[in-house]
Order: C-alpha cells, then structure tokens, then sequence
DNA sequence: TGAAAGGACCGTAACGGTTCAGAACCAATA
DNA sequence: TATTGGTTCTGAACCGTTACGGTCCTTTCA
C-alpha cells in the first residue's frame, strides 16, 4: 500500500495499478502526513518563533526580510515553515510543545522568554538569531556592538557630543520612557543591549558622560514612536545635535519630529538610523545597513544542514555603515568642539 | 503518563510529582507533537499555499497584508500557520501531501495549479481566497470586476476614452508582452481576469473598442515591471490620456515611467492602480481600496470555525474607490469628449 | 533436473501518544 | 461482614504509516 505510494519500483506497474483503484474506489484519501511523520520521524517542517505580536513581524521590514530569507531557504529544502504562535501576553507555551517539527529558528526574543526556554527543552536543533550565543545551540547574528560603534565615530568625527538616542524595548515590560542605566545594562533584548553598549563605548571614549546622554525607549516599533521618543529627547536636551536611533523605522519617525519642529536635517540636527531598510534608503538615511535576508537564508540553511559533528556554529554576517544625507557636522562647528576631550 | 501532563485531576498530587521526576530523570523531553496528533487527529496548525516564488509573498505589500490578518487569526485561536512549499516551476505536489495541518487556505494561485488540485483532493476543510467559487469549499474575496467597473466608470466621467493597461500574469506562462484577446478571457488568475473584465465592460459601454485597448501583461510584480509595462503601451500609442494598472505596485512604476517621459500625472496622463497600499496612498493615487488584511482573517476564521453544517460559505468584503491626485480629466478636456459615444 | 538467485508480494511490528474500561483500593453504610 | 459508591491507578487497544523480514514464484545456470 505505502509502496503503491512511494517507492513504485517495489511491486509490479499492474498491481500498483490496482491498489491505486481499490484506495480510490474505496474513498481513500492518500497517506495521512501525521502518521507517516510518526513513523519516519521528520515533520518536513521547521518553526519559526517570534513571540512578538505577528502584527510586529509582518510591519517591520527587517523580519519580513528575515522571513523572506528564511522561506526561501525552507523552500530550497522542500520543508515546510511553521508560524508558532507565541503570544507573549499569555505565557502559553503549549503551543511550542505543540508544534510537530524537526528544528526551531528563534528570532529575536528577550533572552528571559519562557517560549525560548520551552524550545530550547525540545528535542530538536535549533537556530537563534540576533540573541547572545548560547554555546548549546547554533547562532546567526551581526556584530551589533561594533557596527554601532563605527557609526558612533562616524558622528564623533563629525564633531557631535551632545546627543539623544531614541531605542526599540529592552525587556518584556512596557516602558516608554527615559531609560536607567539599570534598565540599560540588563536589556533582555540582545540587540538592544549591545547596539547601547556599543555607542556607550564610543561616546564615553571621546570623553562624553554617557550617563548624562537621554535615552528614550519606546515599546511599539513603528514611526510614531520614533516621533515621540524624538520629541521626548528633545524636550529633555533641545540643544542636541544628534539623534541616535537604534532601527530605522525609529530615525524615519524621529525625522518627521525633527521636522515638525522646524528643524532641518541634517542642517540642523543629525539623525541616524540601523538596518538598512528601503524607506530609509529613500529617504537618504544615514544606516548601518544588515543583510537581513541574509540572516534568513543562512539561518534556515544552518537548521537544514544535517551536519550534526559541527554544532554548535556560530556566524556573524558583515554589516555596512551607510553615510547618506540625514549626517553632518553639527551646526556651528568648530566652535563647539570645546565640548569635545 | 500522558494524565500526568496534561490530566493533572486524573490523580493525585503525590503520583503525578513521581512520575514527572522519574521522567525527567530518564531524559524524557515530553509527550511527542507528531504522536499526540496522530492520536487526537489534530494537528494543530492551518496550512498556507501561496504557489507563487516565495519572494513574491514578502515583497507584494497586499500578500503581506493577507498574511498579517490570516496570522493574526490563527494566533487567537493558538494554532500554527504552516507555509507549504510550493514551487511553480517543478511540479511537486508532494508538499502538500506532505503538511500536517487540520485544513488550508490557498491564496492567490492559477486555477490550473497541481498544487490547489492536490489540496482540494485531502480531506481536510479548505478554504480559497482570491479565486472563483468552487462550490465545494469555502471562498473569501472581493469583487473584483465590479470593483474595476466602478473605477472605470470615474475615468469614463472625467472623459478619459483613449486608454492604456498593465497587468499582472494571467497565467503561469511568462509573457512580458501585450495580451491578446484569447489570453485575457483565459486567464487562469482569477483576480487579474475579472478586473480586466470590469475594465472591458465599462470601457465597452462607453463606446471604446476593448480589442484596440493596449494590455500589456507583466510576469514579475514590481515597480520596474510596472515602469516597463507602461513603456510599453505607451510606445505603441502615445496618445492615451489615462493608464490603468491592475495593482498599486505597478501603478508606482508606471507613474515612474511617465515621469522619466516628461509626462505629469494627473495633468498629462492618469495613473491608477488598484490595492489601496501604503505607499500609493503616500503618492496621492487612485485606486481601489481592499481591506487586505481583514481578508486574511476572514479566511482565517472561516477556516477555523468548526460550524461544519453551514459549508460551503463564501464572503465577499467591501471595496473603497479612492480618488487621489493621480487621476483628472484628460488635457485638452472638454475638446476631446468627440472620442466618447 | 536441481539448486541457487532474484524479484514480487505480504504480514507484522514498531513509532509514541491518548483514551477508556475495568481492577484495586478505601471508606461509609446496611 | 457484605455491599455500595467513589476514587486512584493500570493495561490494552487504537490512530495510520513505514520498515523489515519472510514466503512464494520465476528465472538462470551448473
């Protein structure tokens, strides 16, 4: 019967022939996927947690590159890719057990998540990408810390040293609102945390208090909360010359803020973005460009790759500083390099 | 064993800490996803072909939208979203043999599709979005033709008789060329076969001969192809006073193109478009406004509604014409109503 | 002609859970 | 003490498939 299926060289084209009619005749509907994953032990699927809110996932351009990359390679493969849903108001991590797959890709989770423990207790390979390396399991990633690092001296060479920074969430609660140097050190958010760390560094070694400097965290990544962490710093520090934002979406927020109130980019203020995306691009966004389709690809084919020896691998992917037209000395100058060492 | 996990009032506190400790002790990682859904005969996850290159999925703003809604649904009622691998150009079914899902929603492929055959041969509950009514299974859409009638109706009033059109494929054959007669009423998109149909109505109506309105077809769904596209009708007659685009995409790209032409929209030519996207609405276009991603929710509820009695449904969403700035009475105007009837 | 080899076909045992019937146990009542 | 009722626990059947090994039949070659 199984044979009649799938290995049609086992048994003769006429018998082959006649099963096939009977199973019709008899309303058979072809074998069942579950039981034959039961069996053969392959779901032909791999998961995909996000746990953010899917709304998230499908607005922000760099998980939709990610997913993009991901799907691509799944479909390479001929596996399946298994939305998990992962609400992360109700701790429900059933869904995690639930879900009938060969291997995980984690993307993007704070590192206390109960569905990333839940994942990490099954049984399977799993890939996590943009978290801190775990040692267990495989990892993709960019070297945040060092890519916002450079676009730091990038903005201290231009002579910037009074800055506001606008960032994405930093743990699973919401707080939108100036961030402590607590709240900072101990982010959940891998990114989040080194992409801080990484202008903390810089700024701190060209001799600014980086305690001093207004961070503002927003929960909801969109433009709108660009605009008002923006407006929110700017309350705070009117006379920075720059505004640091950790994604992309955010600067796009923050420079329509920046315009509402009548100040010119970059004439006036300095803004910069991370990621690369296309409406950035557009807009001539000063970025650390990722390549996030990349991260995708590579994170579904280190899954798919059955080469069990070499776990756990690691891989960093190269990211670009992109100086577009939103980056400029500050207003005034030379004059103010006082301010500097 | 199994009450222990999941039955806890089964027994008593005492056994069930016992046996979960011996358990844990013996390395075992938790009841089996693929075992308990062959048991229970759910498999707790809805399957979502798309046929199309996967990279078209990510890419088309509308398909994001789609995806965002059918995610959203499946995430409240806590199943998974399964993305089955459908590859147009080999051939192979077997992905969807192959899916564990409790039922699918096929969106947007050729009637022709081996794949939409494939699943509509499983027994599971399935249903189409986006295609003609089967009659069998459930369906969720929008209407297309009388849509485009509506938008056709408001070019016919602001005088527009000398027309131009890109669509998107019709078939699963790429032909980057103008679409004859016979192709048009073939084609196997439903979509593209009934807005086009809408137009040939409305346009036929007011007098115009549809046979000698260009239609130039484009295999790829993106801005250049609607820039190209438009080049092309607009090389074969440089005449027309409105080019109507099938999606919004294209009509970005054609409006591109006639701005490379020296052409002004709305004042030279008219763009429309159809899809009511975000950037379109940026660029001020007209078109039709589908609530894309209520679709994807409806097909998700639909699909996981287990009113069984009441199959097969079939839900039809409302539609919006946007009047935009891309849209104005053909220059010369009133002159040239001796086109009309 | 007989033995060996090979191909076609068939029966059965897992895979790892869930479910359900009934056994075992305990306490309360006639 | 026997009966009843209730709870806790145990064992077996089943979900539908694939893998494996065995039987049977045909062919080939000594």
């Amino acid at each position: 019967m199984s044979n009649a299926y799938n290995r049609p060289d086992q048994l003769s084209p006429e018998l082959r022939r006649r099963v096939l009619d009977t199973a019709r005749r008899l309303g058979y509907p072809g074998p069942d996927p579950v039981a034959r994953s039961l069996r053969t032990r392959k779901a032909g699927a791999v998961g995909l947690l996000l746990t953010e809110n899917l709304s998230y996932a499908f607005r922000d351009p760099a998980a939709i590159g990610f997913l993009e990359g991901l799907a691509l390679a799944c479909e390479d493969a001929g596996t399946g890719l298994l939305l998990v849903p992962a609400n992360p108001e109700r701790e429900d991590v059933a869904s995690v057990h639930r879900a009938g797959v060969d291997g995980f890709v984690v993307y993007s989770v704070p590192d206390d998540d109960p569905h990333l423990a839940a994942v990490l207790e099954r049984p399977v390979p799993t890939v996590v990408c943009d978290q801190p390396d775990l040692g267990t399991v495989d990892r993709v990633g960019i070297d945040d810390r060092g890519a916002m690092y450079e676009l730091a001296k990038h903005l201290i060479g231009l002579g910037h040293r009074r800055i506001g920074v606008v960032c994405m969430r930093l743990a699973r609660d919401r707080n939108d609102g100036f961030v402590t140097p607590d709240r900072q050190h101990a982010a959940h958010f891998h990114v989040q945390r080194n992409r801080l760390s990484g202008l903390a560094e810089a700024f701190s070694e060209a001799g600014v208090d980086w305690s001093q400097v207004p961070v503002a965290e927003r929960f909801d990544h969109n433009t709108a909360s660009g605009a008002s962490g923006a407006a929110q710093v700017l309350d705070r520090d009117p006379q920075i010359t720059a505004l640091i934002c950790t994604s992309d979406v955010l600067a796009l927020g923050a420079m329509t803020e920046a315009g509402r109130r009548g100040l010119r980019v970059p004439h006036d203020i300095t803004v910069t973005g991370f990621d690369g995306i296309r409406a950035g691009e557009e807009a001539g966004l000063t970025t650390v460009r990722q390549p996030v389709l990349e991260k995708g690809r590579a994170a579904g084919k280190l899954l798919l790759d059955a080469n069990e020896r070499t776990r756990p691998r690691s891989v960093n992917l190269a990211t670009e500083l992109i100086i577009g037209k939103t980056s400029a000395p500050p207003r005034g100058g030379a004059e103010e390099r006082w301010f500097g060492p």
